[in-house]
DNA sequence: CAACTCCAGACGCTTACCTCA
DNA sequence: GGTGAGGTAAGCGTCTGGAGT
């Protein structure tokens, strides 16, 4: 905006009129001149390999620079507002590329976590299609030994023949662990603390994402109680 | 040694001025 | 030429840390 070139009468009688008028109270700014591109230059030099001025250093500069120690100090004052309020931009802005990048993992986390729902829900009307029709084919049997067994993951994957098992690895697979503690698995999958803590303020808090009860309802004959711990494994993120 | 005062420097906010589009 | 926006030197009030009493 300001070229820097234009110092109206500035330099050649060095801020004379104005030293006076700092010692005059209330008569602002007057004959106030803009410092030249070589006095500018020369601070922002100094301002790069120390913002603060010691003292005696102070006083050479603004003997070197023709100007008043007061003069010299209130340019530094100002350098470290001007550059406080830049870097506070500068951090906004990584703030924002951050939560803009964090948004949209979680957007992908959640798609996918809906597909693995639907999934999931489809499986069990598969389970309970067989057990309705007729109770000779044997498969409640199998799937009640599932309920019964600690390890469900195990259990499941031990049924060779069926759909279920494929679908159930590849949803740990997509899952990445099996773990109870969620908190746990959230923070290893973004690698940060910080950032999961992002999560959470992304979260929505109507619990849209987070209510299960919706296919959890399907699993009509407690096929998939697990009294031994209070999570599922499918209970990611709910 | 604690309590108090004084002072210089820094900071945040604001004002006044200057320049440019 | 008038005007609004933006940059910036400086004013002002406040806080803080160090020195002296």
């Amino acid at each position: 905006m300001l070229d820097g070139g234009e110092y109206t009468q500035g330099m050649a009688e060095p801020f004379s009129s104005m030293t006076e008028v700092t010692t005059t109270k209330k008569k602002k700014n007057k004959n106030r001149r803009r410092f030249s591109d070589e006095q500018i230059k020369s601070l922002e030099l100094m301002f790069e390999s120390e913002s603060r001025l010691e003292p005696p250093k102070k006083l050479q500069v603004a003997r070197e620079l023709g100007l008043q120690p007061r003069q010299v100090a209130i340019w530094f004052q100002n350098k470290r507002a001007r550059w406080k309020t830049k870097q506070l931009e500068r951090d906004y802005g990584i703030l924002q590329a951050n939560y803009s990048n964090l948004a949209s993992k979680f957007e992908n986390l959640k798609k996918e976590k809906q597909a693995l729902v639907i999934q999931l829900q489809k499986l069990n009307d598969l389970l309970k299609k067989p057990k309705d029709e007729g109770k000779c084919c044997g498969q409640v049997t199998t799937m009640n030994s599932i309920d019964g067994d600690s390890d469900k993951g195990e259990a499941v994957k031990s049924d060779s023949e069926g759909q279920l098992s494929l679908s159930m690895e590849r949803s740990e697979h997509a899952l990445g662990v099996l773990s109870d503690d969620d908190s746990a698995m959230k923070t290893d999958y973004f690698r940060l603390e910080e950032e999961a803590n992002l999560v959470s303020m992304v979260e929505p808090a109507d619990g849209s994402l987070t209510s299960s009860e919706d296919w959890r309802s399907f699993d009509s004959d407690g096929l998939f109680d697990q009294s031994s711990s209070g999570y599922q494994w499918w209970d990611f993120w709910s």
